[in-house]
DNA sequence: GTTTTTGCAAACCTTTTGCAATGGA
DNA sequence: TCCATTGCAAAAGGTTTGCAAAAAC
């Protein structure tokens, strides 16, 4: 991999992410960087954002609906997904640590990783 | 919704998917439609794929790589993606039944459904 | 005869990429 | 200076849609 350099939209990219609470999409990112750089092209949020997941300063959630979604907490934890509003959100995990033990036991090949998400009405919409 | 009118595509598109282990993806039910039906359009299998998720006769399965996956059986059941070769597989549950209702402890919305994908090596791809 | 489904093609949405110019080390 | 990063615009990949013709009821 080529050497990093640091970049002024890289650093605002993941910052953004870091003191959001949701997870926003890629267009959301850009929409909000475009405050601080009008010129800012959505080619060069892209390419941060699959920068700064691969180097794993964040994480991208794909295909929570048609968009993927990016989470700049990168502990592991569950997500999610209100199907009426379409927000994303955090969930503990407690409980689950065991899964990827349980899954291998019937399985001959070697599982490395889980990824577990769940549906179903977010507590602001339950109010309606 | 509209009454359902018969279609022989949409019954074989429902047949090949009930026929096959594995969760291909729109363009492979396509390719194989196409020995059928020389003249069907990729539209066409998308419509009746997306009928047939929603009546609930076929699974839609959208975290697997950048094209959907679709899934002849409904039954509730887990999926693995090996890293290596892009195979979707079934995988046992057993154990993971209280799951939704674990995660449900901490979390004052409501949770209908859960969804756990593995990744990791498969069988195949393990002795290569 | 009415309504659903089809084939075709164009549109759509999200993401990636080529390229010359800019900026960091 | 050298090479990573940027902005721009075009392309790519997967999916959806409008429309007139064909098929189902």
């Amino acid at each position: 991999m080529a050497t990093l350099k640091y970049s002024r939209q890289r650093e605002s990219i993941k910052e953004f992410l870091m003191t959001r609470k949701d997870h926003p999409t890629a267009d959301v990112v850009y929409e909000n960087m475009k405050k601080i750089y009008p010129n800012i092209s959505l080619g060069t949020v892209y390419r941060n954002l699959s920068l700064l997941s691969e180097i794993g300063e964040i994480q991208k959630l794909s295909n929570f609906g048609s968009a993927d979604h990016f989470d700049g907490c990168v502990e592991p934890h569950c997500h999610f997904m209100c199907t009426t509003c379409g927000d994303v959100l955090d969930l503990e995990t407690e409980g689950m640590d065991d899964l990827i033990e349980k899954a291998g036991r019937n399985f001959s090949g070697k599982i490395t990783a889980c990824d577990i998400r769940f549906f179903g009405t977010c507590p602001k919409c339950m109010n309606k």
